[in-house]
DNA sequence: CTGAAAGCGCTTACAG
DNA sequence: CTGAAAGCGCTTACAG
């Protein structure tokens, strides 16, 4: 027995049973008889069947699917999204297969139009956003997300009185961590390499921990040893040059993302610096390569598999009305060689 | 003017045509007049309506969406997908974008039951499938997806009569480059980390390659300098230490995979070796952060881009009826640091 | 160029 | 526990 295309009523004809018990045995309604419901689900296994999705999202308005948005600066083709967000990808799959959610991602650029129709579409039945940018073009994404009433969970630490509800990290704790740690260690002259602009809070949040950590045991930031970068690599072997092309001199830095860390150890190296010998380094993130490279990066940690859970436990909280806070996660700093402290 | 969740009936009411002329209009069907459409597509806007996907989809049996499902051997949580593949996410997203298509993401465990629905159930046309596992159990998921005549896609050499079309790199040549290039700068006693077995096809090949090339300049593949090693990071510091433990002497490695290499580099740093002067290292793959890696990475090329292209380019053609073949890319070497060419 | 109408394949209130 | 029926919001052949 084949049938090409089997729908519920092809079902139903060979159960002989009418169209609507197929679909309550198919979703396992207690109305429905154990006994037909069975060989019910029998015949759809042996027809091949499934549900159709779109006839039920249809009838019901919902999709159980989740967008999400990844974005990024990178210009033109830039499919260099910060390994730090594509490892939350596999997390979020799984912790929404867990919830019986599909997720669509989408890639967008931040000063693109973004495919803010998702829900409107009845694709996706909310999103999560992931993504450091230009935080006053993001701010007015948020805005008009809310404006017609798009669920939405962020990652990122809520700022302000931005709208919708975010999962971030508590960025100006790392960044006294990784500092208070090199101080601890002894180093005295610290660089910080990122960029600091009111346009990225997440990294300035980061520097403005880095200035508490040295306010705090008595020594000023230095302006020069502060040098931009936004947060790729090639850019953090550039910053670490400049740096090194200083009249400063420095025994430590402190990069704001790994990516940017792992390409001052680079220059470092390239230059004829020992990493931790004579300048120890410390990252943020702690993405998965950061525990192979050469020395082992030390970090601030990001525990992203619990963000990326508790991004999906918000999302499905607001698609089916319950209470959702947004919440500020701790970061721990992770000690590996970079710095010098298991030297 | 507002409606809280508009259908084309309530455009239709306020363009006062008919609600089939809105669905002409804003499918840009030439059949309505200019101005007639113009007309409902501002109110659409205005509106801020957008087709249910849902039901579009229902009435035309499409569902505009590639299911890529990415599988990894990782056991439990594993979120350590490989950054190769994890890297071609952006890559294929923007391509099916380009298309007019969406991405549906999916994790699979190779083990477990696989989504082999996604087709049948009308949430996406195509699959494309990505990773590198146990071809054993692998090849019984294609042919189950072959019965089905789910439409799919394969990153990976296309092995023996294996069902579907693939794009794959050419690992033995790949394999050969790497192998070759090390001999070319002088290196004799090259040591290989990764897993041959037949399970894993792909990586076998790379082998085979590196054997070609010892054995064309007319040396002997030494068992004792073969390590098996699965594609992480740790996998790759263990095999090195193994080899360091060994009575053999070497001066050079090829690692199946960048993520390999790098830990075995991280590996002969820690007990004292300098790379590239003491042992050149090869990796495989170009990850976004062999780049950044110290020393940089000298690496075999796979062009995830134009692999990523293609395979999109190759899911899109088979849903429209085209002819699509299998294709086998050429990889190329890059030359970095980590070898000791630019020394 | 436009409209009336059928129908895609489900879910679920209603009736029994 | 089961069935008949309505209806979700579109697309498109048919008729004009």
């Amino acid at each position: 027995m084949k049938v090409e295309n089997p729908t519920s009523l092809d079902i139903a004809d060979l159960a002989g049973v009418s169209q609507a018990t197929v679909s309550r045995a198919l979703r396992n309604s207690p109305l429905v008889r154990e006994e037909t419901r069975e060989r019910i689900q029998r015949i759809a296994r042996d027809l091949n069947y499934f549900v159709n999705r779109n006839a039920a999202g249809l009838r019901t308005h919902q999709s159980n699917t989740i967008a999400l948005l990844m974005f990024d600066e990178t210009e033109g083709d830039g499919a260099q999204i910060n390994p730090f967000f594509l490892s939350m990808v596999g997390y979020i799959t799984r912790a929404a297969a867990r919830h019986g959610y599909d997720v669509l991602i989408s890639m967008q650029q931040l000063t693109d139009d973004w495919h803010v129709e998702y829900q409107a579409s009845n694709r996706a039945d909310g999103l999560i956003l992931l993504g450091y940018g230009d935080y006053v073009t993001y701010r007015e994404k948020l805005s008009a997300l809310a404006r017609v009433n798009t669920r939405f969970m962020i990652w990122g630490p809520r700022i302000n009185d931005q709208p919708g509800h975010s999962i971030g990290c508590d960025n100006i704790d790392g960044g006294y961590r990784a500092t208070r740690h090199l101080l601890d260690i002894g180093r005295r002259r610290i660089a910080f390499i990122g960029n600091t602009s009111q346009r990225c809070p997440e990294l300035a949040a980061r520097y403005y921990g880095y200035v508490r950590a040295l306010e705090e045991a008595g020594y000023t930031p230095d302006p020069e040893l502060k040098v931009d970068a936004n947060n790729r690599g090639k850019l953090g072997y550039r910053a670490m040059q400049q740096l090194l092309a200083g009249s400063r001199e420095f025994d430590a830095v402190f990069g704001v993302t790994d990516v940017v860390a792992i390409g001052a150890m680079r220059a470092l190296h390239d230059n004829g610096f020992r990493v931790p010998e004579d300048v120890s380094v410390v990252g943020f993130d702690d993405v998965p390569i950061a525990a192979h490279v050469t020395p082992a990066l030390t970090t601030v940690r990001q525990d992203i598999r619990l963000a990326s859970e508790g991004l999906v436990d918000g999302i499905v909280g607001l698609i089916e009305g319950k209470p959702v806070a947004s919440t500020l996660m701790a970061p721990s700093l992770v000690v590996r060689n970079s710095c010098g402290a298991n030297a």
